[in-house]
DNA sequence: GGATTTAGTGGACGATTGTCCATTTTTAAT
DNA sequence: ATTAAAAATGGACAATCGTCCACTAAATCC
């Protein structure tokens, strides 16, 4: 036991960062008052004050909360993943086009948040590591790849495939932010690959990664 | 002549637009009142109400005109293009990569909106048509490469073709966003044509459009 | 169970928000 | 030069913003 003390005081704490995303979510951040997040919360006005020390904290705080809950997601898919670097891939962009990572209460909170970043530092360090660690991810499993198939052109394949990916993905979650019901994730998912095929044919498909010891069949297979 | 009323009655409309894009590009939409406004636009505080009835209004018609200038500039360099669609489709790719269309003014003024989309209906319109008229404007390039082509998975591959580079060129505006300095506009450029070559191999390499008459060489040009 | 400590409350506060209008200034028409 | 019309001003206004603190409620300790 925590002690209902330091129990209730977290929970109270994670009921703030909360109410702040639904009404981000659902209102936008210029309609994110402090009336309206402790009213969602349920709780005092003086709340946020006592645990974050001010309402630009709290927001803070939620950005980062958000940022977490997203790497974290995607992270526990790749746990499931295989160990090929293709399969990793696969798996991280098909986990990035997922129900549960491209929503649209996720896109409008990403999106509020990228729009206030140039303006206030802390939240642009957040999205920041977001897409870093993201990036970091993505470049060890190409690099892998352009290792493995011994092409002098180490660097620079794999650099471009990891700018490549990563644009395509923030391409598509745009493209559901602006138009939620028309999207489609199979063909996100397949543009991708399609662009990882005409890198490297020999472990993408249109259909996604190819398994380890379908490399020739695949390399002719792709049109 | 259209008379002085009317000349400086123009001219405070568009300094109070301009001031409103000012703002937003530095200090963001949330910090963008009425007192800064004015305070930027030289005015006085009734203004806005005067001519555009109240803040919101004015907040829109400042979105509008940013889409404007974005499509005209685009357009204006689509005049310069060649005839054949693959130097159009280049044109539009580095024209969407150049300075004069993405710089951190731009780029900060259009993701400050884009935040405030989904809450705004009427600027999510704008926002919404910008990419409308892009859209149109790179399919009917590819749907007439894959006419010419005579290749029967006509609509499909167009489709995709669209889809696909559209979603790059937003990922790079992202990656600006993050990123201003170390942007490189060459790299961005390389990538998706290294896309657009993957799909199309007789009419794109890594350098760009490859101009009628050189298809055959070109095809296997690409690594 | 009484004392102590901490969490939680909610209203007061000054600052700032956007709107609106009575007034002044400027241009156009006579 | 005088009048009519329109543009522009800037302060008054209520509403709302976020902060803060004197206070109450509740959990922990002895």
């Amino acid at each position: 036991m925590a002690g209902k003390r330091e129990q209730n005081r977290e929970q109270n704490r994670q009921a703030l960062i909360g109410a702040v995303l639904d009404s981000v979510a659902e209102k936008g951040i210029s309609e994110t008052s402090v009336s309206e997040i402790i009213q969602r919360a349920g709780l005092s006005r003086g709340m946020i004050h006592l645990h974050f020390g001010g309402k630009d904290n709290l927001v803070q705080a939620a950005a980062h909360h958000s940022s977490e809950e997203y790497y974290d997601g995607l992270e526990a898919l790749l746990q499931t993943a295989g160990d090929s670097p293709q399969e990793r891939v696969e798996m991280i962009v098909r986990g990035d086009l997922s129900k549960r990572v491209l929503n649209r209460r996720n896109v409008s909170i990403w999106y509020a948040f990228r729009g206030e970043a140039r303006n206030r530092t802390a939240i642009a360090e957040y999205s920041d590591t977001r897409d870093g660690r993201l990036r970091g991810m993505i470049h060890n499993a190409f690099a892998r790849i352009v290792r493995e198939a011994g092409t002098p052109d180490a660097s620079g394949a794999a650099r471009d495939a990891t700018h490549g990916t990563l644009a395509l993905l923030e391409g598509m979650w745009t493209d559901f932010l602006l138009h939620p019901d028309r999207f489609d994730r199979e063909e996100a998912a397949r543009i991708i690959f399609r662009f990882l095929a005409a890198m490297f044919p020999a472990h993408f498909s249109l259909a996604g990664a190819i398994r380890p010891g379908q490399e020739a069949r695949a390399a002719k297979a792709a049109p």
